[in-house]
DNA sequence: ATCTATCTGAGCGCTGGCGCACAAAAGGCG
DNA sequence: CGCCTTTTGTGCGCCAGCGCTCAGATAGAT
């Protein structure tokens, strides 16, 4: 059900907008713009996928779901990047679920298309397989944080890389939420929060947070923030604009 | 400096294995053995990458090393796998280290001829996205994990995959370089340790670890161990024989 | 305006893992 | 054979995060 007809939009997200006109073209009519909204199960964990997604406002979280329920993030994807990469690495799915976390805008692509041109081994291919690397790293650095780092430097993390992906400093998200996100309780969360609002860089009331001060964030963050974005442009640098990541 | 100039050891590699023929026959010169002594760092962090390496007895952890020293392992690669998929991702080097964590053999092969081969987009394409596509399985569960699980749980899986990648169950490794492993204290791995022992699962004595039960092992590990030896059946097991991960 | 569901704050007690410090045991080496 | 290094056992005190429970606050619905 496109929303629109017109692909411009497709530029908003910055993997496409690296491509070559010529590939670009070739995707173009393939691309098939979706209205995500908050929640929505993009696949479910071992589902075969059918689209890989692009997305352009939409925030999406990559979540681990434990055979007792309990579930904790192991990615994000936004406007930076895709979701999906087991249709272009073969395994046509993996054990973990894609959730929308902030609703917004994505192009899909279809599985067919999508192996067309990655099969022609140029730009597309390539961008596609850094991305996949910029992956391993953000799924590496969440393994690490995991381990060593405390909730509130940990949800620091998590709200400078959403800060980064959102085109506001306003995030639409409980603290329960948030907890299921980081695998803790929601409790731990709330405390987190509370410091960080009792230090003047957040403000919240019930299901939204306001980002004030993204200098002192970045004060408080474990180092694991600062490697995995140092990675993204290092890897996808050459490719997408400079400052992808730049908030107003 | 080959110890051999044969490469039938090359086939004790599974992925160099399950390669057919006519691909093999071209990388077969551009493989070059290789002996691997416990603790040799095969890359640094950061570090570009010269060759990719493929274990035939050694094994090799992918080691994540904090700015404060501390360090966590966040994946493992012996005969069922390689080392550097950095190389033909495109980033040519990763923020992690790798060290070999039990001495042995592996095929080195240099980057140029890799790429080239991969560039086919053939079977060896396919197999290294599909392995690569496990590894990150691999990492996820790890960081998942360490989200949730016990030390104790967590030294059972880290012995089963060895056990895995062992050609014994006699395993060269103190509580100590376990614990930078895990990414524990090194007390918490003794105790763990002692636990299992007056199980009678395993049994150690300075710097020397015997797995005595493997299926009682099987019975303490969490939920991680199997999911993630199922998804190399999944992606990989096409390729390679069945229960190529059996021990004697 | 009131009710209700949702969200957040706060207070238990508990436990796993941390940091530290030192003793005991087991090799290795001169 | 005795010294010395490495490895493992043990025992503190400490704290972050867990599980549980309940109260207060807030927005949305009726």
């Amino acid at each position: 059900m496109p929303v629109v007809k017109n692909t411009d939009d497709a530029q908003l997200n910055h993997l496409l907008a690296a491509l070559p006109a010529d590939e670009f073209a070739r995707l173009k009519s393939g691309l098939e713009p979706v209205s995500l909204p908050l929640g929505k199960v993009i696949y479910e964990s071992g589902e075969h996928l059918e689209y890989i997604y692009f997305p352009t406002t939409a925030i999406i979280s990559l979540l681990y779901v434990m055979e007792n329920g309990a579930t904790a993030e192991i990615g994000m994807a936004g406007n930076d990047g895709l979701v999906g990469v087991a249709l272009f690495m073969g395994g046509s799915t993996t054990p973990n679920r894609a959730v929308v976390q902030s609703a917004g805008n994505a192009f899909r692509l279809r599985s067919k298309a999508l192996k067309f041109e990655f099969g022609l081994g140029a730009t597309f291919q390539n961008i596609l397989l850094r991305y996949t690397q910029y992956l391993m790293t953000q799924i590496s650095q969440t393994a690490v944080c995991n381990r060593l780092h405390s909730v509130e430097q940990q949800l620091c993390r998590w709200l400078l890389i959403n800060h980064d992906l959102l085109q506001t400093n306003k995030l639409i998200m409980t603290h329960d939420l948030i907890a299921n996100m980081l695998g803790v309780r929601r409790e731990g969360v709330s405390i987190a929060a509370g410091n960080l609002q009792k230090k003047g860089l957040i403000k919240y009331v019930r299901g939204t947070i306001t980002m004030l001060d993204r200098k002192e964030l970045e004060g408080v963050v474990c180092e694991c923030y600062a490697v995995v974005k140092q990675e993204y442009d290092r890897l996808l640098g050459k490719y997408v604009s400079k400052n992808s990541s730049k908030i107003p």
